[in-house]
Formats: C-alpha cells, structure tokens, sequence
DNA sequence: AATTGTTAGTAGCAATTTGCTACTTGCTAT
DNA sequence: ATAGCAAGTAGCAAATTGCTACTAACAATT
C-alpha cells in the first residue's frame, strides 16, 4: 500500500470524536480592578447563567483563529493581544456532549472596548467568590488570572492593558493590580526606563502636577 | 423545551468534528543532555520517522488520562511528573486528517527509566537540528524545553529529574543543564538550602571527596 | 502673592541577592 | 608525605530591591 492509497482508504469517521471549543478570556482593566468579559447564556445547558464567550472550532479554522474569531464576533475587537492559557477535558464540564475547550486569554485597553460591549465585564475578585457561572468557566477564569500574574514579570504584557500614550503612574497602577502588590515608585521606573519613550506631552486638566505622557519602545 | 428534553434531542453528530490527540514530551536528562524518548512510526504517515508517543483522547477518559495512558504505554511509565503544555491546531499538521493536538510534557530521572526505554532518547538538541521529524512535533520539544526552562526558576520542577536521593553537585548540574548555563556553587546551595534534607549518607567510590547526600524536604 | 493640598517625579541609603574568587576539607593514587 | 581532584565554605564587590524623604508643578484658597 503507497501513501497515496493509505490516505484516500483512510476512515476518519470510524471513531467516535469529541467536540473541540475556544473559550475566550477576555481582560481588562477598569475602576482599578481587573474585569473579565461574560455573556448571558441564551440556551440550554446553563441558560441565563454568565459563562465566558466561546465558538466551536470550524474544521477549516486553526485554534488562534477561531479564538479571533470569537473575539470579534462576541465583543467586536480586533488585534488584541491574544494568548492560549489551557484546555480543559473534563467528561461532565458540558452536560449536553463530551466537549472539550481550548481557553485562550486577550488583554484590551479598556479605551478599546465598544460601548457596546461596556456592560458586559465583571470583577474578578467578584466573580472568584461566585458560585454560579456557568460550565468550569470560574476555574478558567482564575488559572487565567494566574497565569498573567506570572507573565507580567517577566513579559510585557502589562503594556496591553494601556493605551498607546499612557503615564508611568497609569502603567505602574496597572502592574500593582495584575501583581496584586503596591510597588516602589523610583525601582518601577528604573525597571521599565528601556521599554519606553517619553512624549513631549503631559497630561492637563488634573489640579495637580501634570504627568508625562509616554509610548512603549520599538 | 425544559432542559431535559434539550438535552434528549440534542444531536452531537450534526457537525463535523476534529479528531483529538494528546502527544507526550518524555524528558529526561542523561549524560549531561537533555533527552526526549522519540518513537518510530509504523504507519502511514511519516512511516519510519521519529514522533512523540500519542494517542488518541477516547470518549471516557480526561485528557490528563490519556497523557497518563501514553507516559503508561508508550514508556512504561507510572507516577511521572506530568503537565500540560500547548494544544496545536494547525489545520495542515496531520495529512490524514484534522487532528488537534494536546500536548503534555513529563519529566523523568534517568534512573526510573526501564531497560526497555533506553534506546529511544536522544538529545534535544540534536533533534532540533533535524528536519526529519514527523508531524510538528520539533516545534513541539521546543516548546517544551522553552517551557521548562522558565519554570526551573521559579518552581522545583528539577526535582523531577533527580532520584529520592541524590547530592548537591548532581542537582546542580540539573538546573545547570535546563537553564543553559552556569551557576555558582555557593550561590546555589543558598537558594535551595530551604528545599532539601541531608540525610546521613555520604557517596562513595569516588577518588575524591565524597559528597552528602540529601533529599527532598516535605 | 503667598499658602495649602495633591500628585508627579527624584535622591539616596539600608538590606538583600547575585557575581565572583579564593580558600579549606576529605578522599584516592602515587 | 604529597599531589590531584572534586566537595564544600568564606567573604567581598556589584547589582537589585525595600523604603523614606525629599523636591516639582499644578489648582484652589486665602
């Protein structure tokens, strides 16, 4: 038997298979909190119930892409930074069929977030303490937290949640909440003087002294 | 419609569905080098280039499962640290046909490894210079190693790769190895100094000073 | 015009960690 | 004895982190 032949006798349907999703995580940072993007469940299983915005995966898509995907389709957003966190591959995490669901996490701006799609996030500290989201969504929301809190030392992810044109007091907010931690004003600013670039800008309108505006580096 | 009736009507065959796979990443570290266990295909595809041990997800089990049911299978392998690594969706990446993925690394002392197994590791390294590897699986070691090289730093993942028992030159040697590069003996056993119990014993047979041996703490 | 309140931004030092060199210790083989 | 060799320790310099206190620049109030 050639190659040739193997592949074109080949049965794909002899198994029974299961289904393959991408849930989306979608953060931000808003009122000095981290918040989570969840939509209502429309229909059974879990109907009414919050769960994370999901697609199943087409067989002519890759995973990044139907996580863009999502991303578009259930909160209007493009280029984001967009990550794969975990999949989960419980028998029972959706009681309709075996499903199982490729997590990815997206880090936005909360300046980039349509009005639209405003009411839609929620706390994470919040929704930790719940006990009715819907399917395993609360566990992925919190190995998702997890997972930023480890990278934001060593990546620059931190930088995802900020605008183009931020301050170092912005920035540095930013890093205190993903890392839950405050930090020293003058060693943030040495750690981070090489990724980014001052402005000629300041900021205006506040009644103090007016802060610097900066870009990332590169 | 209340749920149940949903859930009775509910058909999971209506669409199209990926195959699902979980491939195992085996390291171990032998004559100073990072090692993976690689197998000979048998079949079409690749016939007769080196791959990943993997197996397909069935119906009843988790994917953690079926990573237990490779390490087990593929490597006679039983009580291995085991985790999680990327789950590979490129629509391209099995001629066959779609197949995703999961990917598990485990890591495995050289000593645990049985006499059967032994041929079948070669150095990372070496395999990432190779182009001759079946399906994506190059870029999947690599990842692994990439992986593991950021945890060494901040978990105690090298633990894994060393005996019950073994001294402080052999663990060293071990960090050494997955972060690619020296380190400093006095250094070094202050940053561990928290993690380990000396026992008694001291090696022997050496023309040299023998060293203690410890062990894991907790 | 000076004072107060508030946040932005800088200086500088103590404590800890890391980089590095040199030493001492305990074994075997000459 | 002593030479060779790896195990293990001492200790200091350099860099990083923890921390306090300062100065700078604005608006609002006196």
């Amino acid at each position: 038997m050639t190659e040739e032949e193997f592949l074109k006798n080949y049965d794909s349907t002899e198994f029974q298979k299961p289904s393959v999703a991408v849930d989306l995580v979608l953060f931000t940072i808003r009122n000095e909190q981290l918040q989570v993007l969840l939509t209502e469940r429309k229909q059974y299983p879990f109907i009414g119930k919050q769960a994370l915005p999901g697609v199943f995966v087409q067989m002519e898509e890759t995973l990044d892409e139907s996580a863009q995907r999502a991303l578009y389709q259930k909160a209007g957003l493009h280029d984001i930074y967009l990550e794969q966190l975990y999949t989960w591959g419980a028998l029972d995490r959706d009681p309709r069929m075996r499903i199982i669901s490729v997590s990815y996490y997206a880090l936005v701006p909360d300046s980039r977030i349509p009005d639209s799609e405003q009411e839609k996030f929620f706390p994470v500290e919040e929704i930790l303490q719940r006990n009715d989201i819907a399917f395993d969504h609360r566990e992925i929301i919190r190995y998702g937290r997890e997972r930023i809190r480890n990278k934001v030392s060593y990546t620059d992810i931190a930088f995802s949640l900020v605008p183009e044109e931020f301050t170092l007091p912005q920035l540095q907010k930013i890093y205190e909440i993903l890392l839950g931690q405050k930090l020293y004003k003058a060693n943030f600013r040495k750690k981070i003087a090489d990724k980014i670039q001052p402005t000629e800008k300041l900021t205006s309108g506040s009644k103090h002294r007016p802060s610097r505006i900066y870009r990332k580096k590169d």
